[in-house]
DNA sequence: TTGATGGATGTAATCGATTGCAAATCTAGC
DNA sequence: GCTAGATTTGCAATCGATTACATCCATCAA
């Protein structure tokens, strides 16, 4: 392929002119930019990014890790993501973590080795490398940026709903159904998401007076795990007669175990999910969830990531969006 | 951050030492070796991508253009792409290209510049550029693959399952049963891929002497365009007794059709999807549908790719993975 | 006519690595 | 002790752009 001499050979011109027709075209002569622009034609040039990024220390990319792409609800915050990194001009390295934490470090690696101007990280852990740009950084902020998770004492922005209140809506719609008997279906505890949606759940059934009321199962947000759950629940002498699952996916693993124990839902077992997935309306019966604003939640980072590599932002912002509680068919007044 | 330079100099070696002792330690003598990774240790230094990759003319990333990254279908086999390409080493660059000609054409400009060293795409357009490409290479391969589609004309080796086949057979299951009246919802002509399953629909009734019984609707793979045709399907006087439909997300939408129409399935209509996405077995009744292996799809396109990429590869290979028919519970016989 | 002004363009340093080749040093065999 | 050969290391060119600074030239006011 050719490069920037060649087209500038070919113009008549110096490498400095060919540079500056394709980045400030217009302090460049007409009639000069014009043969510029035909000999980039001809050559079919287009400037080699290695040799930009390495002159201007930039690279023009956001990395981008992903506790599971294939999972749903992960997979539209990359797409908003996508979206806003595009607009702005910037490429998305993507990193499926699976969970891991090696596969998270070696990922955070490539910011040291500028292969990335930023990172975007879905998962609840701050990787090592991470945190040490964080505290070179302090009391400004590197350019790292969390989605969906928030521990304020990480030092990182983010952004996320209110997943505590979120998690006392729910348990609120349950209560004020007349469920008293209901059990919680929580993800990994290890992230704060799930504490903080555990913290809003206990703190509603306390109000009621029916702290003892609530059974507490723990799952990993994957079908079966909310399967499983539901299994030991409805084996119980005295069942819960409502399951508030902490995803949607664990829901349906709950909806599919009562059916298979002939239990209808929701007369007999009222569910709630969590993320309204696109799938969640289309599930039999619809499914009660609370809707987070995933897209939105993807554009967020990237605004926020964006600000820091501008130079705007100074102390770690915490970005709360609006949740909703969509109520569908899942649920319905207990022994309706 | 520090650079060669000063790692060179703590450690009291040239800089070809030191990146000797990164890239081929062996070669090193110990004690230097030792020394240098001790300043490599204090001075937390990570090689520069940009200077390596414009020194060695080449990036260590594939770009990878999906047509949707929220369908779980695509998100799969953008999994196996991602697993694939890190165990090689290489770094995934995601590009969203929502269906768009123009962000098709954006993102593969990337490879003139230098961006990436490959390119795979999942949708059915091959960009202006990668053409371009292609044509330059011929007779070898431009390192440029693709997923899911085939079309032989493209000059693009690709990885995909037998797309007729699977048709016929799923047409093959609902003869079978003794459906006769069939309807087949497909996607966009536009792509190789559901002209494909048409022809082998089309061959399947043909071989039954219903080719007037099978009705063909249109849809653009979304749940709702699959509700929509299953609509105008079941307001038909002489409505069909099953439904083919051309991915899962569009048998979703049927099911849930038919079911506010107060059809019961399979009983009245029996339904088959095509992609086995996760839900598929989770759906109330769960699914019959043809099972594609996303990962292996994924990971078979990178594995093209690196033998592009090494050289290897002379003509352009088309792989042809295996799928399955899964029954399940969505399809029964006739009037059962 | 002259000098100031400003627009257009060129010169050359620079970004930070990799690597072919040369030089220095070491090893071992005679 | 000397030399062939191997081992280790350094020198410096190179990858392909960007950009500060210098230079050139046309224009215009005094």
């Amino acid at each position: 392929m050719s490069n920037i001499y060649e087209v500038a050979k070919r113009a008549g011109v110096s490498t400095a002119t060919v540079s500056r027709v394709l980045s400030r075209p217009n302090i460049v002569a007409p009639g000069t930019r014009r043969r510029v622009l035909q000999a980039v034609e001809r050559l079919g040039y287009a400037p080699n990014s290695a040799a930009k990024n390495l002159r201007t220390l930039r690279s023009g990319k956001l990395l981008v890790t992903v506790p599971d792409i294939s999972n749903p609800f992960f997979s539209l915050i990359l797409q908003g993501i996508e979206e806003a990194a595009h607009r702005a001009g910037y490429a998305v390295l993507l990193g499926d973590t699976q969970h891991n934490e090696k596969r998270e470090e070696r990922y955070a690696l490539m910011l040291n080795r500028k292969e990335a101007d930023g990172l975007i990280f879905l998962g609840h852990r701050l990787p090592k490398e991470a945190a040490t740009l964080v505290r070179a950084a302090a009391p400004r902020c590197a350019p790292v940026v969390n989605g969906c998770e928030f521990s304020p004492r990480l030092g990182v922005p983010s952004v996320h709903i209110d997943n505590a209140r979120a998690a006392y809506e729910a348990l609120d719609h349950l209560f004020g159904l007349g469920h008293r008997r209901i059990a919680a279906i929580t993800g990994p505890l290890v992230s704060p998401l799930s504490r903080d949606r555990l913290r809003g759940a206990t703190a509603r059934a306390k109000a009621a007076g029916a702290t003892h009321d609530l059974i507490v199962r723990h799952g990993d947000f994957s079908i079966e795990s909310g399967g499983a759950a539901a299994e030991q629940l409805l084996s119980l002498k005295n069942p819960p007669t409502a399951v508030f699952c902490f995803n949607d996916e664990m829901a349906m693993g709950v909806i599919e175990t009562a059916r298979s124990r002939g239990l209808r839902v929701p007369r007999d077992l009222s569910v709630v999910g969590f993320d309204d997935i696109r799938f969640a309306r289309y599930m039999d019966p619809p499914l009660t969830t609370i809707a987070q604003p995933m897209r939105e939640i993807g554009e967020g980072t990237v605004r926020l990531l964006l600000e820091i590599l501008r130079g705007n932002a100074i102390a770690p912002v915490s970005v709360t969006l609006p949740h909703t509680l969509v109520i569908r068919a899942s649920t319905s007044p207990v022994n309706g």
